[in-house]
DNA sequence: CAGTGAGCGAGCTTCCGCTTGACTT
């Protein structure tokens, strides 16, 4: 009989943890949550107190029933799932499912992975905290209510298969917002002045650079300053010098290394997490989901020792940092190098990049700050007294922590000139003007999201979690209410008011702006999804609705609320809202829009949503003669498509004329644009329109696609009429009854194989798919 | 891969937070 089970969440955790307790603890995994409401149905039992229907999902039971073995077979059962909300209720699940008995059932909880933590979680056992759990239990079937009542709602207003919820739905409301936002925007522009001046200094001629302490509104302003500044006398009139400091920033929690992978290396929210994911399985760092900035004693200690042995005491200063954050729960550390002293790890690239990212986060919030010295130098002009020149230098006095590490910006603002060394100068000293420019400046729109930048925004807001804000980002997309892309800039003159040796030219020139690479974009569905919800749930979408009922979660925790009428008030209110939603008939469609008239028929246009996203229609349902219906082309949308140009959609599928005695036609169909010529399809590059795309492109298109095709059979077989070897996207492969087989690494020449070799490199690839079919079709039930 | 879409209409879709799989084309 075994003495002890500890069940925790996570098998990487359990294996550290087993190494710890020695012989008398056996320590497994629950890998999360074990119990969840029933997927398909509602769940939630609203007669009798919103009493939740859960249930073991299919692919937990396996695991499940391992956990029951083994608690029977122990004297006790320690419940170490984390110490928050999920984790209280993750132990309460446990607790119910295994039938635990309360006397050989302990609850122990630890914020450190470390001998002494555990040893003293274990010396400190307490009960299952059921008023944590029904807060858990609140958040749950809040979140369900809210899922299942309003998506349905979308199904039959706007789309099948949309989805709305707390989170996704506001997370897609700030991009739709600062979509129009930028739609709105109307740049401002103004004049920045600013001065090159010369000097004799004792080691030579010397220049000095400074900008008018102003932007001047109007280019009369701006001509009129150069023009005074023409024959000015400039004098140096005031210098000031200020130490000044720059702290490191805080270790990094699961939102901050999101927003510094994709800033410093490029990753996207979810490559960050998989390879995080990798780095905390091989042990080199601590659990990657997390809100918490706290290190453990013992990690600052070894971040101390690696400091002092590398750099000494000056560069040393070990600091406690602490989460402001939303709703943070801080169950786990910071993450952070397991072992501080591991300069480096062996891995991948990208394991190294990200790893030697958190090492130098790590080591750097427990360094010294930074020291600089800021110096200001005011410039007078005898000619115009009120304005003035200002030069500014910053010269670094002790690095401190930048020999690490400096978190970056986001590039949305305008980049700073960078500030450097100022020659020396003296009060009362007179300077030469070289040359002076004013040159015309905008005000900058808003940038768009990233999805690291939403994430930031999500995290502010308190909306999602640390496990949840890669999968909403993911489910955002996949529902097509955002797409990631990029926007082209566009063109824009400035004017240049240059002052050289006393006379002032006026040139106009040009400049791209506005130009986004990877940027999140509202799509039609989207903008459509979120204007309905607004207007008739307004107060799931507001940004603050998260943050309120946090509030209420709170007090259920505390005890002083209970939970059942907490989601009753709440529901009270919105089911009959819903209601509402469901049974209003509405005269036009979610999002329609009446475009005009089509002058050739008289009948009206309009655009709207169908079931398989934006369409353009030409006269009305209860017409004698049937509507025309018509998809719009990419980089079209229902808000700014013109009468016009939901016309031509009607010409599609177009007739290009003739080719081999067969006709060329070209169309949009469900993966885009393509040309069709006897009985043959080929995709329309993006380069190509397929309202303006000519006959002869077209037959130029045909015949680059022929010719691919020809190359696609590297070799067949006359003895066996099922087997080719062919050529495809990702190289040679195999097909063979209409399957396709990957070649081994070890075939070079593909065009060398024999009937032989493919059909043991066939029979080997079937081996391996009857094992994998099990697995995936229980996949596509659990589904 | 397939180029659709209100007149019949079954049955499907959906939430958020905990976890890790075992897959590739």
């Amino acid at each position: 009989m075994q003495k002890n089970l500890v069940i925790v969440e996570s098998p990487a955790k359990a294996k550290t943890i087993e190494k710890f307790l020695g012989k008398d603890f056996k320590v497994l995994s629950s890998y999360g949550h074990i119990r969840d409401l029933k997927k398909k149905d509602f769940s939630i039992d609203i007669e009798h107190h919103y009493a939740p229907v859960y249930e073991i999902p299919e692919d937990k039971k396996p695991l499940v029933d391992t956990l029951q073995k083994e608690s029977k077979k122990s004297e006790t059962v320690w419940l170490a799932s984390d110490e928050d909300r999920e984790g209280e209720a993750i132990a309460w699940h446990l607790s119910e499912v295994l039938q635990l008995a309360p006397e050989k059932t302990k609850r122990i909880v630890f914020h450190e992975i470390t001998k002494n933590a555990i040893l003293n979680a274990i010396e400190h056992p307490r009960q299952v905290d059921m008023d944590l759990v029904n807060a858990q239990q609140a958040r749950r079937v809040l979140d369900r209510i809210v899922g299942f009542e309003l998506s349905p709602i979308l199904w039959k207003k706007v789309k099948p298969s949309l989805s709305a919820g707390r989170v996704q739905s506001v997370a897609v409301r700030l991009i739709v917002e600062r979509e129009r936002e930028i739609q709105a925007f109307v740049p401002e522009d103004s004049f920045r002045v600013v001065a090159h001046f010369c000097f004799d200094a004792p080691e030579g001629p010397t220049e000095i650079k400074a900008e008018l302490s102003r932007r001047l509104k109007t280019k009369q302003e701006a001509w009129s300053l150069l023009d005074k500044c023409k024959d000015a006398r400039f004098t140096v009139e005031d210098i000031v010098v200020k130490p000044a400091r720059k702290s490191p920033a805080p270790p990094f929690t699961t939102s901050t290394l999101q927003q510094e992978a994709a800033r410093k290396l490029g990753f996207s929210v979810s490559q960050t997490m998989m390879i995080a994911q990798r780095l905390y399985e091989s042990g080199h760092i601590t659990y990657m989901r997390t809100d918490s900035v706290n290190l453990s004693s013992l990690a600052i200690h070894a971040a101390k020792e690696e400091i002092l042995g590398s750099l000494g005491e000056k560069y040393l200063h070990t600091r406690n940092y602490h989460t402001h954050t939303k709703g943070a729960q801080e169950a786990h550390e910071a993450i952070r190098p397991t072992y501080i002293d591991k300069r480096s790890i062996e891995g991948t690239l990208q394991e190294k990049r990200l790893y030697d990212l958190i090492w130098k986060r790590t080591i750097a919030s427990q360094m010294s700050d930074a020291e600089l010295e800021k110096t200001t130098v005011t410039i007078g002009i005898d000619t115009a007294t009120a304005e003035k020149f200002v030069a500014t230098g910053e010269v670094l006095k002790f690095d401190g922590f930048l020999k690490f590490y400096l978190e970056s910006q986001d590039d949305d603002k305008e980049l700073s000139e960078d500030e450097k060394m100022l020659p020396v100068l003296a009060p009362g000293q007179m300077l030469n003007l070289s040359v002076m420019t004013a040159t015309e400046r905008f005000s900058q729109r808003p940038p768009r999201y990233t999805e690291a930048s939403l994430v930031r925004k999500m995290e502010e807001l308190g909306i999602g979690r640390p496990s949840t804000y890669a999968p909403t980002i993911s489910t955002i997309q996949q529902r097509e209410y955002v797409a990631r892309g990029d926007k082209e800039g566009v063109e824009r003159t400035y004017e240049v008011l240059t002052l050289e040796q006393g006379k002032i030219s006026d040139k106009k020139e040009t400049e791209k702006t506005g130009a986004e690479k990877g940027k999140l974009i509202p799509t039609d569905i989207g903008m459509v999804v979120t204007d309905f919800l607004t207007e008739y749930f307004p107060d799931i979408l507001d940004y603050n609705f998260t943050a309120n009922v946090e509030k209420r979660f709170d007090h259920i925790a505390e005890g002083t609320l209970d939970w059942t009428e907490v989601i009753d008030k709440f529901y009270k209110v919105f089911h009959p809202v819903v209601s509402n939603a469901l049974s209003m008939r509405l005269e036009k469609r979610v999002g329609e829009r009446v475009l005009g008239v089509d002058p050739k028929t008289g009948r009206p246009v309009s655009v709207k949503i169908g079931r398989y996203g934006p369409l353009v229609q030409l006269g009305l349902a209860e017409d004698e003669e049937k509507p025309q219906f018509a998809s719009l082309l990419k980089g079209q949308s229902m808000s700014t498509i013109t009468l016009e140009e939901a016309l031509r959609l009607f010409e599609l599928p177009r007739t290009l004329g003739e080719f081999e005695g067969k006709v060329v036609v070209v169309g949009v169909g469900r993966f885009g644009p393509y040309i069709r010529h006897d009985g043959k399809y080929v995709s329309l590059p993006k380069a190509f329109e397929p309202l303006s795309v000519s006959l002869d492109e077209a037959i130029e298109l045909i015949r680059a696609k022929r010719e691919q095709e020809s190359k696609r059979l590297i070799k067949s077989f006359d003895e066996a009429p099922d087997l080719q070897v062919l050529n495809g996207r990702y190289g040679a492969y195999i097909c063979y009854k209409k399957e396709n087989y990957k070649l081994p690494k070890s075939v070079s020449d593909p065009s060398a194989l024999t009937v032989e070799m493919c059909m043991e490199i066939v029979k080997a690839g079937q081996d391996k798919e009857s094992g994998k079919k099990k697995t995936t079709r229980k996949k596509a039930a659990s589904k």
